[in-house]
RNA sequence: GGGGGAGUGGCGGAAUUGGCAGACGCGCAUGACUUAGGAUCAUGUCUCGUAAGAGGUGAGGGUUCGAGUCCCUCCUUCCCCA
């Protein structure tokens, strides 16, 4: 080895970067000669630290669309912050901090981070959410929204978080608890803000058009939760008309009483006196229950008589109504008719309360009779006990498929007793929020109680500054006189709206002002989104998919239907562009990468004396094992092998699975594996090898499994130790290489060797140059093959973001030149030509070095602005293959034999090989199968021949 | 309870329409070079077997010349919905 330089990825990283970013390499323009390519990584939120799953979301996609451009497309790639939200706020009471300058402070880091990683962001794109010219628009769009009743004011029960101060949208409730902090969420009537979301429930369901993942379609399918039904309207006694919804309207002949939320107008009127205490303490305590609490499935069933009775429609019935905390309000019509023989909640609420069961569907074999029957029946039979229509089939499906059902529908239909309906469990999307950091809503309260909103010119309705958090609870902008007082068009005084809107509605288009974020006129600018439009590949987390992904395509839809695109769509069309379905949907194709999780650690094995004081034992004396005598001792208790240490009544031996201050969990390998209390005193001796001194009960580590990774469990990885240590490119392509993308995994850095030796043997073998001399035809033949079948690999690996594999065809490619170059096989043009190949199909996945290299090889900037290499499959063709002979399917033998091979000869070369000769023995097979041997060079392409004996 | 994923070496993970299971790496082993090796190079590395060979993708069955891949039953696990 010569004095040729190492490979430091720091220098050439930053000089790169700062290279690129003068050059404005990345700036991406309206060209209409080109084709365009909108790829899109969902913004992150501005947290104040760069995670490692944000390296793990972005360099592929980076990857990817840098792929894209090489291939000839003008590739737009931005990236902004989503910047509104709770944490900023909770900074501010804490720490005095306001949001506003927690958070661009903030901004302004990861900024900084994010340049580290070498994407091809185009930074002049850069649209930040909680920038006055971005909400400026949020609100404009607000305006739209209410101007075109899309957005209405209206009381509702709504999910009131205590700990968050603030109302949340059903999508950020789960099990009953708010899903940043975990606290409960209780039931409140409030007056609030709404968007008319069910108004596209039918259009969201259909993803015809766009090629998102099934997982993702199955989950907003099932959130829309569209049923299919009738309305049908019952009358009590007394002559009040109410409505309910049924999927089941030919069960209705079996309906044996009714069942009222308890927060119904209706409860009030049908209560007879006698009742009204009884049903007025049960509404009390309802109010109480959450509703996952209210609705659990085999939770015991409550609920009160009112006293008063509804008259069935169908056949004159009365049956008593009941008030119970398993029917919502907020779904259907918030009452239901109850059928216990076909409803297993209504079942046991009959059960339980001795309310009739008439069987009103039975399968053939069967005869079912209420007061025995079980279980509810609610599959295939036919009707009984159902007048005119006993014998129909009720074929057990759902909404007209179901001949039961559709008859029944039309027969109500026609005597005027109800009508087809169809439901959704999609509540209307639930904007406002009691908080100050969001987008004000652009609405403001009149003396005489009359709304109006703000002027277009007056907009935007700004944030006031002169806010002082600290140690305040409640909505802050109910406190700013200076924001609070303002004028309405006569000049009058106004008050105005201090609720704020969701960051999911800024999140619902910032794709949009990545278009234009500086645009004045409108919230994009028309020609670039007729260009641009729609958006072509988005990834990100799969954790959006019933909230950001299904907003997003609201928000698309209703924008589109007032008219937002008009524009675009003329110039899409005056520039040869077919609108025409182009601006349904805002990304025509999603992919969803897995998460980066924190790695498993184990916990100190540790030797415990001490004495028993109940059940637990109190430690006199902790000592740690050091890790290796620590291994040993834990696989020889795993196989069940004698350990050093007899048990002994006050000893424990064992890892720390759990501890919580000064109480140990210890998993007792004395004791085959129980589990063992053990409390550590002040006065306990704590020995912990390697650390000297005295220690303490902190020091001792325990057992952390696999899960999400957080400061507070200490089990973050930071991307900037990483790319202080290894570099961005060994970064990048170790998140690509180490782990499925699509999968994610816990974080393990062992792998990342590999990576490290790739890129320094990279660079050694360009930087080695060329040896003297002709080199050999036949090896410079066999490094094209094999770039040609290179170029195939990444590219097709690229195309389905299977970027692991994408590396390890590049990590071959390697393998097969290296060995060419060094022994001299490789030289001259023909080393040069399999260099520069090499270089540009790793371009995408590690742009520094590859760019370092390509200058070094003398070649003109930038290599990011080159073509990517053209396949050609006779370049890739192998002139021999092997034809591999099997036996029954098992492969017994091999032979070389001419790619493209017939069958007769295949056979004929098989069956002289002496694997087959030997599996004969002289005797004739019974069959012989011919496998034709596919294109491409790819591992199992190779011609086989099956002899079946 | 319903719906949908997933289960492959010691580890991360590969395997178009069914067609050589374990690509590419990590780790490990042996050897070489070295003052040294946690650098580098070479070779090996699914299991059993000295070998010829046999077996092998959560378990069991089936279809097929041929099954990680398709079908049935079951187990484990993750996610979504209740």
């Amino acid at each position: 080895m010569d004095d040729r330089e190492k490979y430091t990825p720091g220098a050439i990283e930053s000089k790169w970067q700062e290279r690129w970013q003068e050059d404005g390499l990345y700036r991406s323009k309206v060209d209409w000669s080109r084709p365009k390519h909108y790829a899109l990584t969902m913004l992150p939120y501005p947290s104040g630290d760069l995670h490692i799953g944000h390296w793990f979301a972005m360099t592929p996609s980076d990857a990817r669309a840098r792929w894209m451009r090489m291939r000839g497309y003008n590739v737009l790639f931005p990236m902004g912050f989503d910047a509104f939200g709770l944490p900023a706020e909770n900074a501010a009471v804490q720490r005095g901090v306001h949001p506003a300058r927690w958070t661009w402070a903030n901004i302004e880091r990861m900024r900084g981070q994010l340049r580290t990683m070498g994407a091809m962001f185009d930074w002049e794109r850069e649209a930040v959410s909680c920038d006055p010219s971005y909400y400026r628009w949020t609100e404009w769009f607000f305006k739209q929204f209410f101007e075109n009743d899309l957005a209405y004011r209206g009381e509702a029960l709504v999910n009131w978080s205590d700990a968050l101060q603030t109302v949340l949208a059903n999508e950020q409730v789960i099990d009953g608890k708010d899903e940043r902090l975990g606290q409960p969420v209780v039931q409140k009537m409030m007056t609030q803000w709404f968007f008319r979301y069910r108004r596209y429930a039918d259009e969201m369901l259909n993803f015809e058009n766009i090629d998102w993942p099934e997982k993702i379609q199955a989950m907003q399918t099932n959130w829309i939760g569209r049923s299919e039904g009738a309305r049908v309207t019952f009358h009590t006694e007394q002559g009040t008309s109410f409505d309910i919804f049924t999927t089941r309207p030919d069960t209705l002949w079996g309906v044996t009483f009714m069942v009222l939320s308890p927060e119904h107008p209706l409860v009030q009127k049908v209560t007879t006196p006698a009742q009204q205490a009884a049903v007025e303490a049960y509404i009390e305590y309802s109010a109480t229950q959450t509703e996952i609490e209210r609705t659990a499935e085999g939770k015991d069933k409550t609920g009160v008589f009112t006293g008063g009775y509804a008259v069935n429609p169908v056949n004159g019935a009365h049956i008593p109504i009941w008030i119970a905390d398993y029917v919502m309000i907020t779904y259907g019509t918030g009452a239901i008719m109850a059928v216990p023989a076909g409803d297993q909640r209504d079942f046991e609420f009959a059960r339980k309360f001795g309310l009739e069961i008439v069987p009103v569907i039975q399968p053939e074999d069967e005869s079912f009779d209420g007061s025995t029957m079980e279980v509810a029946h609610a599959g295939a039979g036919y009707m009984v006990n159902s007048g005119q229509f006993d014998g129909t089939y009720s074929n057990g499906e759902k909404g007209r498929k179901n001949p039961a059902i559709s008859e029944v529908i039309d027969w109500l239909e026609a005597n005027g007793y109800g009508k087809e309906e169809v439901n959704y469990r999609l509540r209307d999307w639930l904007i406002s929020r009691q908080r100050y950091w969001g987008s004000p809503i652009p609405v403001i309260y009149t003396e005489d109680g009359q709304m109006e909103v703000v002027p277009d010119q007056q907009l935007p309705v700004v944030l006031p500054e002169d806010i002082d958090f600290q140690g305040m609870t409640g909505n802050p902008l109910g406190r700013s006189s200076s924001f609070l007082n303002t004028t309405d068009h006569k000049g009058r005084p106004a008050r105005r709206e201090t609720d704020t809107m969701d960051t999911f509605m800024c999140s619902s288009w910032y794709h949009l002002r990545y278009l234009s974020p500086r645009y004045q006129e409108a919230p994009f600018d028309p020609e670039e989104a007729a260009y641009w439009l729609p958006v072509d590949v988005y990834t990100g987390g799969t954790e959006h998919a019933t909230m950001h992904l299904l907003y997003t395509r609201w928000f698309n839809k209703a924008i589109r239907d007032l008219g937002v695109f008009d524009e675009a769509a003329q110039l899409m069309a005056q520039n040869g562009r077919n609108p025409e379905m182009l601006l349904d949907e805002p990304m025509l194709l999603l992919r969803n990468q897995g998460q980066v999780l924190g790695a498993e650690r184990n916990g100190d094995v540790v030797v415990v004396t001490g004495g028993r004081e109940g059940g637990k034992m109190v430690a006199r004396r902790v000592e740690a094992l050091p890790p290796e005598d620590a291994r040993t001792l834990e696989r020889l208790a795993a196989s069940g092998e004698s350990i050093p240490y007899p048990r002994e009544q006050n000893r424990i031996v064992g890892e720390i699975v759990k501890r919580t201050e000064n109480l140990l969990t210890i998993a007792d390998l004395t004791r085959s594996g129980e589990l063992q209390p053990v409390e550590v005193p002040e006065s306990a001796q704590i020995v912990i090898p390697g650390i000297p001194g005295p220690n303490t009960v902190n020091q001792l580590r325990h057992h952390l499994e696999i899960q999400r990774m957080s400061k507070s469990k200490g089990n973050v990885v930071n991307p900037d130790d990483l790319v202080g240590a290894y570099g961005a490119d060994t970064v990048r392509a170790y998140l690509m290489f180490g782990f499925d993308w699509g999968k994610g995994g816990p974080w393990n850095d062992d792998n990342i060797q590999g990576v490290v030796r790739w890129l320094n043997e990279v660079w050694d073998m360009v930087t080695a140059g060329s040896v003297e001399g002709a080199g050999d035809p036949e090896a410079a033949r066999h490094a094209e093959r094999k770039l040609h079948q290179a170029i195939k690999k990444v590219s097709d690996s690229l195309e389905n973001f299977s970027f692991n594999t994408a590396v390890a065809a590049l990590m071959s490619l390697k393998n097969e030149l290296r060995p060419l170059a060094r022994e001299g096989k490789l030289a001259g043009e023909a080393w040069a030509e399999a260099m520069r190949d090499m270089l540009l199909l790793m371009a995408p996945i590690t742009p520094h070095i590859t760019e370092e290299l390509w200058a070094l090889m003398g070649l003109p900037y930038s290599i990011h602005q080159q073509a990517w290499p053209v396949y050609d499959a006779d370049k890739a063709a192998e002139s021999m293959t092997t034809l591999v002979v099997m036996k029954n399917g098992k492969p017994i033998d091999w032979v070389a034999v001419p790619v493209g091979i017939g069958e007769a000869d295949a056979k004929e070369a098989a069956l002289a090989t002496d694997g087959a000769k030997r599996i004969l023995n002289d005797g004739a097979p019974k069959r012989v199968i011919f496998i034709a041997g596919r294109a491409g060079g790819a591992a199992g392409a190779e011609p086989k021949v099956n002899i079946v004996l």
